[in-house]
DNA sequence: CCTTGAGGTGAACGTTTGTGCAGAAGTGAT
DNA sequence: ATCACTTCTGCACAAACGTTCACCTCAAGG
């Protein structure tokens, strides 16, 4: 409908650019305060009336500011009150996490986006944003069904494609193949390849991390991709997550974990080429594998809550401590 | 001060971004909320935080609509309540007219500057947001000292160059020359010249029209440029208002008024040349002014309440039934 | 014709937010 | 140290706001 767009720009500029009340607005349309409330709301979702904060002006020497100078990132610290439930917790940082990826939108960026429950939260909190000639591509291989509220790797897609007005390219492939053999006459095939091609070409990379254990392992692997045999494989080779179904350990290895030759999703080397790469992380069971990935170097751009923050700093200050010529 | 932006740019993540209550943000903070409160003011104040709201969808079969119909331009019409005062009416146009300019500026432009009450009352609402390489020029002659409310122009350009990080070019001369001949010979002087040069080149064009009768006549008319012959002369010929200091009637012309070739600001000839010429208008006596500057074609954006706006319509569709062959 | 369900509205209520005020804390000159 | 001055803070209250609920309207389908 049309109407209400029309209704819902005049009510947010006289809300928001003539700084009326509610109240003035309401008696200009003739409606209740509550609809001018709704109308506003609305104006705020549909991305009708947009509302940004500036860049961090590089944090001082908080978390934030350690975490850049350890790792030469860009990191965006999520202030996390303890009360808050995990979940509550979660929709914080992928609030912000969906504002830092508005802002690296740009006409024609090729955007990478892995699927997990931290991507997913955030798509839900993208205000839409018509990006020319943006296109979103899949980053890993997908899993099948709804599974552990994570909906369709392809409504995630879809979300976010429609929040930017993207193009979509999926990436037909399973998580992590069964044969190695089988993944490599996959990556020879025209289809795949086309795609593969095109996650070279990627501009911006989105992801979470995947933690092996923790209070609900990463679905990765609770989807039936991996089996009893794998697991005890992935507990002895030290392996603490994932990125992209990238296995990797907490000293940021992944190379010769044998699995990894079956895994979809790109590796730390070749995500390196991609110039932005967000990671989004939030959860303290999450901190190992987050290590992992800072290590690997797969990350460009962070955003993780301060509890995991500071669990992180504590780690790499304890590695140095105790090894000041590190062989861990 | 420094810690304050830091703080400002904190809260207002947590507030926009991650939606919280200002009552979170200032347990987090340990402040009390009133602090929150007055830190998010600033943070909005400084440009910290930025609302927009998406252009007008060309506005339907409303005043806007007609208006930009019947002269080609583009108009914002910033309803109002007739109850509210003519001052607080004054400011709700000038808040849109700051957002209009706010969205024309972009890296590199010259923006040109006429001075008046209108326009001053604009630049009290502008938001900081630094614009490279912008230039702010003054437009037409300027008033000495500070006046009916009117703050010495250089302080107005001073606030607005402020705001987008401009440079800022002066045009010292007097807004009439009692001399026909001194302004010929000033415009001989190489310091007069680059500045006039400079004018020929600016990109966007902001100011308001004044009106030689009304509740308060305009400052140009009161400022003890214009004597009581001058005053005469102006209303045998027709004038019925001026946009930078160029005196007009209704009907659009200006050419043959003799009192033109004392006054400073450039021309709407001269005016046409640049690309975007953005008129700010409030209050019902100003509307025949109004009138003529479209009628010269001096203006390409328009922002008007919505009381002038319909009778500015009723005047138009008046003169064309009236005067089917126009001869008035 | 009635039924049913989706989408929308205003009244009312509880929550959240802005602000005047009085006092605290900082600043700089004497 | 004292004073005069400005700037900042929290309190408390009033204003503005979001949301629940009951109700209405309209349109599709029986």
């Amino acid at each position: 409908m049309n109407k209400r767009d029309d209704l819902a720009h005049k009510a947010a500029t006289m809300y928001y650019v003539q700084e009326q009340t509610m109240d003035a607005v309401a008696k200009e349309f003739d409606v209740s305060r509550a609809t001018v409330s709704r109308l506003l709301k609305y104006a705020r979702d549909t991305g009708l009336v947009r509302i940004t904060v500036a860049d961090a002006p590089s944090e001082r020497n908080e978390l934030g500011g350690r975490l850049e100078k350890n790792f030469g990132i860009h990191a965006q610290v999520v202030p996390v009150r303890g009360s808050s439930s995990p979940i509550g917790q979660m929709e914080q940082v992928s609030r912000v996490a969906a504002s830092a990826l508005d802002g690296m939108m740009e006409p024609g960026t090729v955007l990478g986006m892995a699927w997990g429950s931290t991507v997913t939260e955030m798509s839900r909190h993208l205000v839409p944003r018509k990006v020319p000639d943006s296109v979103v591509v899949q980053l890993n291989g997908a899993g099948n069904a709804r599974r552990s509220g994570i909906p369709y790797t392809g409504a995630i897609l879809n979300s976010v494609a429609e929040a930017f007005g993207s193009q979509i390219v999926h990436f037909p492939v399973p998580a992590f193949f069964d044969y190695a053999d089988t993944k490599q006459a996959m990556w020879r095939e025209r289809s795949i390849r086309s795609v593969l091609h095109l996650q070279s070409q990627v501009d911006v990379a989105v992801f979470g991390v995947g933690a092996l254990n923790g209070p609900v392992p990463s679905h990765v692997y609770s989807s039936g991709y991996l089996d009893e045999r794998d697991f005890d494989v992935l507990s002895k080779e030290g392996v603490v997550g994932d990125i992209c179904t990238v296995l990797l350990r907490e000293d940021g290895t992944w190379q010769d974990i044998e699995m990894n030759r079956r895994a979809s999703g790109p590796t730390p080397v070749e995500l390196s080429r991609v110039r932005r790469r967000l990671c989004v992380v939030s959860g303290p069971h999450r901190a190992g594998a987050l290590l992992g990935a800072l290590r690997a170097r797969a990350v460009t751009d962070l955003v993780v809550d301060s509890l995991t923050a500071k669990i992180l700093l504590d780690k790499t200050a304890a590695a140095r401590t105790l090894q000041p010529r590190g062989h861990e």
